[in-house]
DNA sequence: CACAGGTGGAACGTTTGTGTTCCAATGAGA
DNA sequence: TCTCATTGGAACACAAACGTTCCACCTGTG
């Protein structure tokens, strides 16, 4: 089952080398359970491997966006908790994309993370437009912070600091109102 | 100039190992203006200049929290917007202990992480009590999320994406009140 | 049974980084 | 000027990871 094996190979790597971005290919295969010489027999050199775990980590956050429909014509929250909630399982991909940044010098793949972001800066600029974004925040910056807030959630659940069924509704909560109380909000704003 | 050579090769590990964490002694030296037989007469070993880098990136971490007096007796916005602006230049430090996750091995450097982030906590709890922050928030999650946020900042000037002086007050903001607009968060309420 | 595809393991050469030693050069201070 | 401390550079041995090759072993299929 060749195809088995190098797919177990991807995920394995992501889940490795989003940990400790200097793993060994002998550490992802023992990790992944097979030999090193079968690593080397579906990924030529270990460049070969980044990439391609690149590009599949990439598809496959992008294929989480888009069937979290983020142009919906609904109320942000719910396109907010739906893209949350594609994206919190792909933590591994997600740290390794951050994280091994080795990669981040091929062009095409600077490319494809761009088709990724912008169907979620669509979004907020179309927030902005109706009111529910303030709109005197840059766009670049409000997607920022809901990336960085889903990668705080799952760093807490894989440190146990929060539990895996409230990450999403934190996340989307303190993404859209903050954490203040609406009194302090209030106050804030009065002064 | 001993001193002077170690802190130089100090803060040039934590730029350079900040951006790749698998950068060789050679890179720092190079990077550093300094042979790279001087880093082994600072630094016996590379897991030494790791541990040092790590201590003295907490202590820098530590110093400029405390110097930002969280727990002085303000509205929060005051206290959060004070330790943003203090932690903001270590943005190198900051990405080399989030990144060089190889350190975290030493229990030492793990009780001096709690003593960072201890009074930040103290600080949400006691915000909580006085009602600028929702009481249902895990203390935890909200000083995970501003941290997320600083990063996110940091990476924002380093990318462009957002302007230094802009860099503040957005975290300020959008952690406190998030990206919603009021009029957004009271209709989300009212549902 | 014979066979082919995928696999694991052993072995080997090569590269890269590390840690060490030795020596010459530089520069500040007595 | 002499001296001492610090440094840079060269050279070396050592370890780890990489990339390659070859061979034996399964396992399903004809």
């Amino acid at each position: 089952m060749s195809d088995g094996t190098r797919r177990a190979i991807l995920d394995t790597a992501a889940a490795v080398l989003g940990r400790h971005s200097g793993a060994s290919l002998a550490d992802i295969a023992t990790a992944a359970g097979v030999g090193r010489t079968t690593v080397h027999r579906h990924f030529a050199t270990r460049t070969d491997l980044l990439h391609a775990l690149a590009m599949d980590s990439l598809e496959r956050v992008e294929q989480a966006v888009t069937a979290a429909r983020p142009d919906a014509d609904e109320p942000l929250a719910a396109i907010v908790e739906r893209v949350a909630t594609g994206l919190l399982p792909l933590a591994d991909e997600m740290h390794f994309l951050g994280a091994g940044a080795t990669v981040w010098d091929l062009p095409d793949l600077v490319e494809r993370w761009y088709d990724v972001s912008r169907p979620l800066e669509d979004t907020v600029r179309r927030a902005q437009r109706t009111g529910e974004v303030r709109p005197d925040l840059p766009v670049a910056w409000v997607v920022d912070l809901f990336v960085a807030a889903v990668f705080a959630a799952s760093d807490g659940i894989a440190d146990g600091r929060i539990a895996r069924r409230d990450a999403v509704p934190l996340v989307v909560g303190t993404l859209l109102d903050g954490v203040s109380t609406a009194t302090g909000s209030a106050a804030r704003s009065r002064s």
